[in-house]
DNA sequence: GCAAAAAACTTGACGTGTCAACGAATAACG
DNA sequence: CGTTATTCGTTGACACGTCAAGTTTTTTGC
């Protein structure tokens, strides 16, 4: 009742001077935005913690890393950010951590108990999410859509100017 | 050769947690994040602004907008961000600004001289990339991913768990 | 072995984005 | 009118994201 609306008259006068892909970027900013205040509002509507610390918890609990470098590897986060946030979770007594003995410089990261309750609670919901999220889509037209995605990856790296 | 590679082996693997759908957010906030990186890069290295303050700078060069509301409006920014931005854009001498007479809480909006130059230097940078990154897809395809953009626009809108 | 390079992580600085509370000015309307 | 509601903008607080420099430990390669 109060501030932004008509997305379509935006995207429409702006388009006048960036015919399309700026108007793409500023789609899928937009996009990107609304998917995460989704997500974000799930989680805190649910107990839950915030998003990007969410994510480090789902990492760890698919069991595919269990140091700092393996999340930034895994989910291409960013090592500063990650570690930052592996801090916080510990403090907030959701994961420990022990040194490696064969090599010092490695926090070994686990779930607590409290951890692995707060994953298994939230992913149903997260699922459900994401059921809603493609649940319109055929087979044919994810395919598509990854594709696209694809392309827009790849042309998104390479540019020299 | 330092630290994220393989999107590849991240997207199968945690695939089997999450179907599609969150491998789905997780591409969109990858390539949000590459595409981020090289819009503000492009303008880091050719002596501009943050892309934030870019934004701003280019809707009030379109003319579309004179005052912080008409920013937030057509761009669908955050208010308390525009005002921030407003004022560095001003301590930068690319804007200026001067109360409105009938209504003194407005703030009328002004590139100055130096602003109109460092936009006009950059526009025709920004469309070659805007061309660069839609290049390969042909009307049929736009139409087709600009459709599917929206039905997930749509969904990400409402969701009640 | 030991110096140099690299790896794992930390820290600082800055930018981006969102939300909510607030102040000042204007508009609504009884 | 004058009170109340609304609007425009500011500010504080916090989460998120990126980059670069710095520490400690391990590896590499003479």
């Amino acid at each position: 009742m109060s501030d932004n609306k008509n997305q379509d008259s935006v995207t429409s006068d702006l388009s006048y001077m960036y015919p399309l892909a700026s108007v793409l970027t500023y789609r899928l900013s937009k996009l990107q935005a609304r998917l995460n205040a989704q997500a974000a509002d799930l989680l805190r509507r649910h107990g839950g913690v915030p998003l990007a610390h969410w994510r480090v918890l789902l990492v760890l609990s698919s069991g595919l890393a269990t140091t700092q470098k393996e999340i930034v590897e895994m989910a291409a986060f960013d090592k500063g950010q990650v570690s930052r946030i592996v801090d916080r979770l510990i403090e907030e007594e959701f994961l420990v951590s022990e040194s490696d003995i064969d090599d010092k410089r490695i926090r070994k990261l686990k779930l607590t108990a409290a951890g692995e309750q707060m994953i298994s609670r939230l992913i149903p919901l997260m699922q459900q999410r994401q059921e809603h999220l493609v649940g319109t889509f055929s087979e044919a037209e994810k395919k598509q859509l990854f594709e696209f995605l694809d392309r827009l990856d790849e042309v998104s790296g390479k540019m020299s100017l």
